[in-house]
RNA sequence: GGGCCCGUAGCUCAGCCAGGAUAGAGCGUCGGCCUUCGGAGCCGGAGGCCGCGGGUUCGAAUCCCGCCGGGCCCGCCA
């Protein structure tokens, strides 16, 4: 494998075994990227921090290191920097031996991570009772990119997608329906009509009437029994679960498989969970004070009520212990649906199906938004007491809200906070759906102004607002809270998912009309602007661990976008197809050919569709 | 009362974890590139006490402490 990151470890490992020359134990030399290109590609601060117990100065330290760092010559060049920084750069015939690679593999080739684990990854878990908004999205998005990078890194990995059919969200949605007289069926988007009429109706009259919280109270029951309520509701949750996955298919999602809370409940999984708990010491049972005759996890949280019912924390508990294996899976498993990849979803069952379908996992990760992060983290020590072995991992991202301006559209009048918060209940939030809509009615215009004679527009413009939208949504750190404003999101320009695609579009269309002739390289010579291009390509794995090892896109998306732009670049300042000088063309149709070949899989990471045309 | 996150250009954000070389993008703005392998692009200009104060250090946007501003969490609820 020739790339950046090897070329990084074979001399981060170099500079260390130099250093111990010296009989100085080391800690926090920086081995990677300078500040800015122009210093190098590679670079090291190794001579400042052996200066100081060396007494030399930074550059004089450097000038002696350099000549006990081994390296080889032919794929690397080494710079002494006044400073005292020593940089690297890597030559042409490293950039030979690359784009060949490539050439050969018809691709960047396999990355694998040195130990392949078993990975579960849980997203999604809206409540069935209303359509996805743009805050789920958000978790839809991270939580489907993560399993697109854990599987190209090579691991086994099982997405999972819980469906809470057991809790109040749902009871006021049947009470809704079963007592206040709404229709069963609709002609709107099932999951839209029941989140923005049943639901926001029903909830505000329970709130209202006593009559109607016993109502609930009951049907809330019956969910938990699987009574005839459940029964009743169950097609209902059923539907809207099915739309609800069609919103997150439109935008690249897939799953494994759905876990009912309902399946968890009935099948009497808690009792499993707290029999386990009491053995290892877990949860004790008060005597006095506050929490007298409460079970309590960890003299934390109180898990069992007086009244000896378990609390929701509980169920959340239990599920996280299942994912481990940490209680039994005694579960069937049977096909909900088939999916646009053609993959099958499954569905755990309480009555007949496959046995033993899902392996427990090493790694269990779930996505949630910063608010639950306290109770996870509980979780995550309970587990963590209950098997070191195995590893419970949140990722926790910064709620999504609405700016002042799209708050106004939506509630049709004046806001008087610069952010609102989404609410399904208040009826305030914006749709999915909506949103993909929207941005492709712009891409639509866009299309009939530029490329009139486009064939299937309306699929290239729903390709664009995923990208647009995907994009969007993952770019931000995690630990930041996303102010959503429609007129931000209908940009198509910039720092954009389309302006990715269009890279993709612009390389395609060159190698069409080259006719796809691509050889092996003998010889290079090459320009400022195919040298960055091609530093930016070796980069790709280097990025995909490092966003694998920091549970963070961010900075994945974000060199994937610096990649586009190195191309863009290369694009305006060198023809490719009427370059007159023949070895010159042949380099550069390589070069672009290897470009795609790179995006192309990034792009698949990230779940940016695919365009030869826009 | 206890705890978590954010604060970098007019706006939206990278960079902070592993301190180091002139603090970078996008949008907006002003100007340039249509003799176009497709302009959803490229090039340039203007625009920064990196929230404030202190500390550590030869060196701080980055580490530590305190404050200010914004968002959020903390029930035998779900």
């Amino acid at each position: 494998m020739i790339s950046y990151l090897t070329e990084l470890n074979k001399l981060s490992e170099s500079i260390n075994k130099a250093i111990k020359e010296y009989g100085i134990a080391t800690s926090a030399i920086y081995v990677g990227e300078p500040t800015e290109t122009s210093f190098g590609d590679i670079t090291t601060n190794a001579a400042f921090v052996l200066s100081k117990t060396l007494r030399k100065s930074p550059y004089e330290v450097a000038k002696d290191l350099i000549e006990k760092i081994e390296f080889s010559e032919e794929d690397i060049a080494v710079e002494l920097h006044s400073s005292g920084f020593i940089n690297f750069r890597l030559t042409d015939l490293f950039y030979l031996k690359f784009l060949n690679q490539i050439i050969k593999n018809q691709g960047y080739g396999k990355i694998t991570v040195p130990e392949k684990k078993k990975i579960i990854i849980e997203h999604t878990s809206v409540n069935p009772n209303k359509a996805l908004h743009v805050g789920h999205a958000r978790n839809v998005v991270l939580g489907d990119t993560f399993y697109r990078l854990f599987k190209r890194l090579g691991h086994q990995v099982t997405v999972l997608n819980y469906i809470d059919d057991t809790g109040v969200q749902v009871a006021d949605l049947i009470v809704g329906f079963k007592y206040l007289g709404y229709p069963l069926e609709s002609d709107e988007k099932y999951d839209h009509y029941c989140g923005d009429v049943v639901y926001v109706n029903a909830n505000k009259a329970i709130e209202e009437s006593e009559a109607l919280k016993k109502k609930r109270g009951e049907v809330l029951k019956d969910l938990e029994q699987g009574g005839e309520i459940y029964r009743y509701a169950r097609p209902i949750i059923e539907k809207i679960v099915k739309e609800q996955l069609k919103s997150a298919w439109n935008i690249g999602a897939r799953y494994d498989l759905l876990n009912w809370e309902s399946h968890f409940v009935h099948g009497g999984y808690w009792k499993k969970m707290f029999e386990v708990l009491k053995e290892k010491g877990l949860i004790k049972f008060v005597t006095e004070g506050k929490h007298k005759n409460c079970w309590v996890l960890l003299d934390k949280k109180v898990l069992v009520r007086s009244d000896g019912t378990a609390v929701y924390t509980a169920k959340d508990l239990t599920y996280a212990a299942w994912k481990l294996g940490l209680i039994p899976d005694e579960f069937y498993y049977s096909v909900f649906t088939k999916q646009p990849d053609g993959s099958e979803l499954y569905s755990t069952s309480l009555d007949g199906g496959l046995k033993g379908l899902y392996k427990p996992a090493d790694e269990a990760y779930i996505l949630i938004d910063q608010r639950q992060l306290p109770l996870q983290n509980l979780i995550k020590d309970a587990l963590k007491a209950l098997s070191a072995s195995k590893d419970y991992k949140v990722i926790a991202y910064g709620l999504v809200a609405l700016s002042k301006n799209t708050a106004e559209k939506i509630v049709k009048g004046k806001v008087e906070k610069e952010i609102v918060h989404m609410s399904g209940r208040s009826g305030i939030y914006y749709n999915l759906d909506d949103l993909m809509e929207a941005i492709k009615q712009v891409a639509l215009k866009l299309i009939n102004e530029r490329n009139p004679t486009l064939p299937e527009k309306e699929e290239v413009a729903s390709k664009i607002a995923v990208a647009a939208i995907r994009y969007s949504l993952m770019r931000p750190d995690l630990d930041k809270q996303i102010v959503f404003d429609i007129n931000d999101a209908l940009k198509l320009e910039g720092d954009t998912g389309p302006y990715i695609q269009y890279t993709y579009a612009r390389a395609s269309k060159i190698l069409e009309k080259s006719n796809n002739e691509v050889s092996l390289l003998n010889q290079i010579k090459l320009s400022e602007e195919e040298k960055r291009l091609l530093l930016q390509m070796s980069k790709y794995d280097y990025y995909l661990f490092k966003a694998y090892s920091s549970t963070s896109v961010t900075a994945l998306a974000n060199y994937v976008h610096e990649l586009a732009f190195a191309f863009n670049v290369f694009y305006e300042k060198k023809r490719v197809l009427d370059e007159k000088d023949s070895e010159l063309k042949k380099m550069r149709i390589a070069l672009v050919y290897a470009y795609k070949q790179i995006i192309l899989d990034a792009m698949n990471v990230l779940g940016l569709p695919e365009l030869k045309e826009l």
